[in-house]
DNA sequence: TCTTTTTCTTGACCTCGATCAAACAAAACC
DNA sequence: GGTTTTGTTTGATCGAGGTCAAGAAAAAGA
């Protein structure tokens, strides 16, 4: 194995692994079926790409496997390739608030302090990318546009982060579950999958975390958008939509 | 006037403007009262530090002043030099929810979209320091200190932003006041100010529309604390904190 | 296949915080 | 000073969503 590979040698024991695909870093990301404007190596110049990649490492997880917790030591930042995982902050009391959905394309793990500040779990089988803090601290310094892609990835979450305040905050629990609905079809359609049906590959328990509600209201608000007639329900992880634009009416609270 | 302090001409008419102090970017930031680890322009080597201070605007607001509208185009980067600040986004129908305070030495208007994902409106009388998008960018590209720096700004607020989602979604009123009072005076501390008295320069409705509250419940809210005896308030703008490991288990449900 | 377990849905009731309303306090204006 | 305006507090009532409980429907084992 080539120095340049050698990331083993840094891991941090204390993240959790899931099996190890054989792969070949030089050689284009063959299992990342990662194809967006902003992920983390996406658009990058040629000798750059292949630069990054090979500091990277692949893993892939089991559903309901756990990649770091919160406070633990941020050695590494993922990029999810495959599958969806989700992130989440707890209170001592077991509250709990999911602060974010992953699906391919999106990074976690960025953080400035020692730990991550949630705990990162998948939901279904799940493959990442991983990189080293301690080797592309220095890569970012040298590849000017790899730390404004880690800019860029940092933005679109916060702003995402923001968009969820007003959620929470401000909105009743249909508009919330609307929102919800039609934030995942926009960025299914991102990924260049279709708007609908709408893969829910979490619980509705997740559902209820994420949206500051219990499972009962989300049930009863589904069965509520239902009877609406916009949206239905084929089986419990999707959902098709009907009416978009309804939808979209709904989330903002336009029509009663 | 010297070629590179011609940011006036790049100006984007809509942004509105308050008054603009005489002053000289080649000196050291005269007005500029902040000493932080981590605000836009601190702690870069001496030359980048002038190369950047070369950049910025500086104005002043009056209080209530809106510096730019949600939507309104990206043009410029904002860092707080004094007084403060709320961002806060809307909905069609009028509810609002105000997504940060900011105070000295924070930034704000970071996007990589065309449009500023918040309103941002003075509290009281307030300085900015302002760097133009389109010069700030190619410098970032030729100073990596600044682009880490504007980095790790935005992971702040996003750390923050998470926070806050957790407090939105799963805490009770009383929690949330009691987290809201223990983060100002530890964002105090952090700026080298006492402990307490805690400053609250917005207004009821603005910790209602931060909290996702009514102002009744904030008002209830507060007195209950002040029944607790954990704070007492000598007139509605401060907060004296008598009891802050109270406080703190209070903001997390760790006492009833 | 038929349990057993888990997840989801639905109903009955309750509570926390919202709403409505009035009193009070503090600025702002004359 | 007094009057108006605006912001805050307190009380009375209401309702959206939470809690508790019981079925229904999947999913997982046996």
């Amino acid at each position: 194995m080539n120095a340049s590979f050698d990331v083993r040698e840094s891991r941090d024991p204390a993240d959790t692994e899931g099996s190890r695909p054989s792969d070949h870093p030089t050689q284009l990301c063959r299992i990342c079926d990662i194809n967006r404007e902003t992920s983390i190596c996406s658009r990058l110049p040629k000798d750059e790409f292949t630069r990054v990649l090979s500091l990277r490492d692949q893993f892939q997880f089991p559903p309901l496997h756990t990649i770091f917790r919160e406070g633990d030591r941020a050695a590494h930042i993922y990029a999810l390739t495959s599958g969806s995982v989700k992130l989440y902050k707890l209170l001592s009391d077991g509250r709990r608030q999911i602060v974010g959905f992953l699906f391919p394309g999106d990074v976690f793990g960025l953080t400035n302090l020692g730990g991550y500040p949630y705990t990162a779990e998948t939901l279904n089988q799940s493959s990442t990318c991983r990189f080293p803090q301690k080797v592309l601290d220095p890569t970012r310094e040298s590849v000017p546009m790899l730390e404004r892609r880690m800019f860029d990835l940092a933005v679109r979450e916060l702003m995402r982060a923001h968009e969820q305040m007003l959620w929470l905050g401000r909105k009743t629990a249909q508009e919330r579950l609307a929102s919800f609905l039609a934030s995942l079809a926009r960025r299914a359609t991102e990924r260049g999958q279709p708007e609908s049906p709408v893969a829910l590959p979490m619980s509705r328990s997740d559902i209820a975390d994420f949206l500051g509600l219990t499972i009962e209201t989300v049930s009863r608000t589904f069965t509520h958008l239902k009877k609406l007639g916009v949206i239905m329900i084929p089986d419990n992880s999707h959902v098709m939509l009907n009416n978009v634009p309804l939808l979209i009416k709904l989330s903002e609270g336009g029509a009663e």
